[in-house]
DNA sequence: CGCCTGGTTAAGACTGTGTAAACAGCCGCC
DNA sequence: GGCGGCTGTTTACACAGTCTTAACCAGGCG
């Protein structure tokens, strides 16, 4: 995350587009480097790789370059001159060529608004709980882990599946009819009681003290609901 | 991936919109679904978590909705309706919110192209450096060398590849469906029960006691995952 | 007091996973 | 080209954990 790692690599034979460009991003927190052709991009990429390759289309066209010469890794962003014509079909072309935008505007912040986009998207992955909370539980569902006042519980499948269905509404009633149809699926014809056995080893793993649940209150006549307070 | 999991948001109260919209998004192999306003994207998003969010600007405003609260793992395209004037400022404001792209223009082929481009860099292993670790575990992907505290063990590649896959994604589940796409390629239909047995001979090699894992853990129903501490 | 709803328990059936062993393909080597 | 070893796949079977069924129990409510 630290502005020293933000390296752009800046392609192009435009010396004044790129001393403007660098200058700009230089000022917003980036460093850059700039190469003249393809072929030193892909080596300057090699000895130092770039959090993001800015790429003039005229470069690009000339020398034949193409998506795969570069890593898939790094996000390119093709800059087309917005004072030559910028046709849809070619700007669409090298968008379903594997690059992530073709910029033709002549606006740098909108140009620094869709790299700052590109880059946080990037980073992103790093930080992507899923986690539903209620109350003192917590199930993370990509883990598959569920912790009750910070200690980990072990669920059998269905449990799982129960209380996740509990967790996705908090607070609402959920009737045996809804609950069997969500757990087990659609039109599946199955001894009622079958739920109340499970809800009751359910309480058994997740309450302090099951035979007055706190979590997974009953509702006489309808169904269950997870207590929300 | 599989097309069950590239579930599309779109949220518009444009009924004409969104049914062409879905047509052609269907058309191209994604799943929509189709809400009217933020609230309920909500309420949809913590149900069944999209891959990509398309939201109209206009219930954006009307709402006074908030890129934050949005999941920010999940990129989202803000729909501008092209007939209406697009002020660059407006739709620079949006960017800079957090949204990943202003989209303000009539062709839809373009937009299917941006919405690839950003699913790609999504899903994109996000230049994983080229050693991995978890645990005691290390993996040079460039060597192609696995090292168990410190001591060397000889891997074939499917078992590589399927560690490999663990490390990318440390402590979270993977189904065995999820592996076999990433192991074995798209939709290729294999016995599944092959993975097991891969999963076994891998655990031969890098567990202390093969019976008892502390690596690749079992997931009943579901799946394998790398413990994570 | 008796009916009805839900709680509790235990036993059997079932499904998913572990394990081993046989089979098939590939590649290098003699 | 034939042979042998290595990898990957398939098959078969055992076992453990989980689900379902059923029977019985407790308590609210008419």
């Amino acid at each position: 995350m630290s502005d020293m790692e933000k390296m752009l690599l800046l392609v192009s034979a435009d010396h004044t587009a790129t001393g403007l460009l660098g200058k700009l991003l230089e000022m917003n927190g980036y460093r850059t480097c700039v190469v003249t052709t393809v072929a030193s991009a892909l080596s300057e990429i090699r000895a130092r790789p770039p959090v993001l390759i800015l790429l003039d289309r005229q470069l690009l066209v000339k020398e034949g370059g193409r998506r795969d010469q570069f890593p898939a890794a790094i996000p390119i962003i093709v800059l087309q001159p917005f004072d030559k014509s910028c046709g849809q079909d070619e700007c669409l072309t090298e968008l379903e060529a594997g690059f992530d935008l073709v910029f033709c505007s002549p606006h740098s912040r909108e140009l620094l608004a869709h790299i700052r986009a590109i880059l946080r998207r990037q980073q992103m992955p790093a930080a992507a709980p899923s986690v539903l909370r209620a109350q003192g539980l917590a199930m993370d569902t990509a883990r598959h882990e569920v912790t009750v006042g910070g200690t980990l519980v072990e669920l059998t499948p269905k449990e799982f599946r129960i209380l996740h269905q509990f967790l996705l509404s908090p607070g609402v009633v959920l009737s045996r009819q809804e609950l069997l149809n969500r757990v087990w699926g659609e039109d599946y014809a199955l001894e009622e009681h079958a739920l109340d056995v499970h809800i009751h080893s359910l309480r058994q793993k997740i309450e302090a003290d099951p035979s007055k649940p706190r979590f997974v209150v009953t509702i006489r006549g309808i169904g269950y609901k997870l207590q929300a307070s």
